[in-house]
DNA sequence: CTGTTAGCGCGTTCAT
DNA sequence: ATGAACGCGCTAACAG
């Protein structure tokens, strides 16, 4: 028995194809192809003969369902949020694809804020994640540590979990979440361990902006360190690289120059890691790592493409974002869950023993 | 005068907030506040103190208007689709950055589909986004020259359309459409040019996956400039770096155990550049420039940090994003409009003079 | 200027 | 197993 029209023109309708169309076109009625094209409660209900007639029609039609209209009456959508600082930065760019291959082998559909580190958008595109009935969002970025803004925050996650929402924390927000926690601190720890028992002392570090958790962890996890090994670490030793390459390289020549005798430099992510190559290598004419060892932090993918190649902690930054997604699928729970993940030393030749005497003659520029 | 319920607690209902408890709190009907929300008929017709009051409440009630209701009704969205291959490239991210700035300052938020190179996915995430009703999409990702999958692209794009869609493409992707067009070509030519000016008369090529339009396009372009100077490329000379570091790292120890007579290697793009100077460095003890000259393409962030710092041709990568989306505001025009952007030589130093004798002595390794 | 009404397209009872 | 009817939340006529 053939479709109830059987030379219908294929040509579609102007505009969207709408389910009514499709069963029409099939002969029945918008309640059957609905079911028959989704398969609704629970069981498919559908006849074997009048399925078939409604998905050849759809197909015909190309048709597909209104996401808005179905998001309407199911209230429900299959799309997350996922907010981020900055896609073009690396370290972002591999957790959001970690986050979207997870998204992708289950259906859900991704909708990308780049904050470009401004709390103020941030507020603003979760809002607007909840408008769109997002089912969940993943807050990639770091989180601000302003007593103002995380009350506003925990505003703004509160009325989206009240409509539903379901938010995932990567590092801490300052408010009570799902959250996957890198080892920011433990990291940091690793990396001065890994200088000092390659004999340095005289630790200098090149932080980020203070505002950002993920800095205040690794800073902390780092001079926590520091201390645990005897050696403090004065105000003057710590500069502020701006979490980019080009501030890190300024930064780094402010720091050597003023403080001439460090052998040792602790950078709090590889963007500035690699800025601070730059300025050892070619403003200071130092050697790396004959007269100053260098570590960075995340071990992004061009860490071992740099001169020298980084040595640096690594922390798995696609898993982080694909644990962050996992979170989504399996809900939310009663009580907010944490998953840890662990930073890993990655030895590269960018770190070095400690040059047997601090004005070593065999550096020329010294 | 005051709210009609002045104590009422602000207490947000269970559930999504909707406009009716918004219209309800301030003692007006659901289209006034519509219409005091957003100012709908082009003209804001509602009287100054209800705005006030419908305004109040919505902050009160924290109320966010329902997107997929809104979608509904309006039959349109303010959601964009940008489809890459993957986000963790830093080719694509930088493209994505530079389309989601654009996004942002019009309000746009953003789809993100990693395809991760599968063109089945493209035509999966393409259905899904006429399903969501994004207002246009760009397709970001390069094009494949394959016949069949081509009519598939442009069915599916022509039935976007017939919704009322509107795509952009970066680069070629076989089908009729507004697209932004970097000088892949001429870009190719800068390097050749480049290298042979330098001296060079032998040259390598490290190519991509052929059924990219991105590779054959710069693949095409080098050819050409070869052939034009006199300078055929025989197949022999052209390895696959399937466009990733370590198969290009690979391809390149292949190539130059193959052809030790080359002294210029034309590099598709700049994540296989940090391969191949890998390759050169690390696998085979050949120096770069002084044995071999290296060029990249694209002019990624990491380029100047590579070991030596990469000469390459820079490609303005947000611009392009940025262009995209801008063509996605000014909507669709009669005829599908080209946007070119031109590729810029970088020199930097991992490309040098050509050694005057080609079994050079002062090389040890050679 | 403001309220009333009628859809937008789909899922889902409730009958049949 | 299938169809009729209602409602999801909002905007867009249409009155007044």
């Amino acid at each position: 028995m053939p479709t109830p029209t059987p030379d219908a023109p294929v040509t579609r309708p102007a505009g969207p194809v709408t389910l009514q169309q499709v069963a029409e076109r099939a002969g029945v009625s918008s309640a059957t192809a609905s079911r028959a094209l989704h398969g609704s409660s629970g069981t498919r209900i559908v006849g074997e003969e009048l399925r078939r007639r409604v998905q050849d029609a759809a197909r015909e039609l190309r048709y597909v369902s209104n996401a808005p209209a179905q998001a309407l009456a199911r209230s429900t959508t299959s799309v997350v949020g996922v907010v981020v600082h900055d896609v073009a930065d690396p370290y972002f760019a591999a957790i959001a694809a970690g986050a979207m291959g997870v998204a992708r082998e289950h259906g859900l559909l991704v909708m990308l804020a780049a904050t470009f580190r401004d709390p103020e958008l941030e507020l603003d595109y979760l809002a607007r994640l909840r408008a769109q009935r997002a089912r969940a969002v993943v807050l990639a970025g770091s989180g601000f540590a302003d007593r103002e803004f995380t009350r506003r925050l925990a505003a703004e996650v509160d009325a989206y979990r009240a409509d539903g929402g379901h938010v995932v924390s990567v590092g801490s927000h300052g408010i009570a979440c799902d959250t996957v926690r890198p080892a920011n601190r433990a990291g940091a720890a690793l990396a001065v361990r890994h200088l000092y028992d390659l004999g340095h002392r005289r630790f200098g570090l090149v932080s980020g902006p203070r505002a950002l958790t993920t800095v205040r962890d690794r800073l902390d996890g780092a001079r926590r360190q520091l201390r645990a090994l005897g050696l403090p670490l004065p105000p003057g030793r710590v500069v502020d690289g701006g979490f980019t390459r080009d501030a890190a390289r300024t930064a780094a020549r402010t720091l050597l120059t003023r403080e001439p005798e460090l052998t040792a430099l602790v950078v709090l992510n590889d963007v500035m890691a690699a800025g601070v190559l730059a300025a050892l290598r070619d403003d200071l004419g130092l050697r790396v790592p004959d007269d100053v060892s260098v570590i960075g932090f995340d071990d992004l993918p061009f860490a071992a493409d740099l001169n020298p190649p980084l040595t640096t902690v690594r922390l798995p930054l696609a898993d982080i974002g694909a644990q962050a997604m996992q979170m989504i699928l399996t809900g939310p729970t009663i009580t907010p869950r944490t998953v840890d993940l662990n930073a890993e030393l990655v030895t590269r030749t960018s770190t070095g023993p400690a040059a047997a005497s601090p004005g070593d003659p065999s550096n020329p520029k010294r």
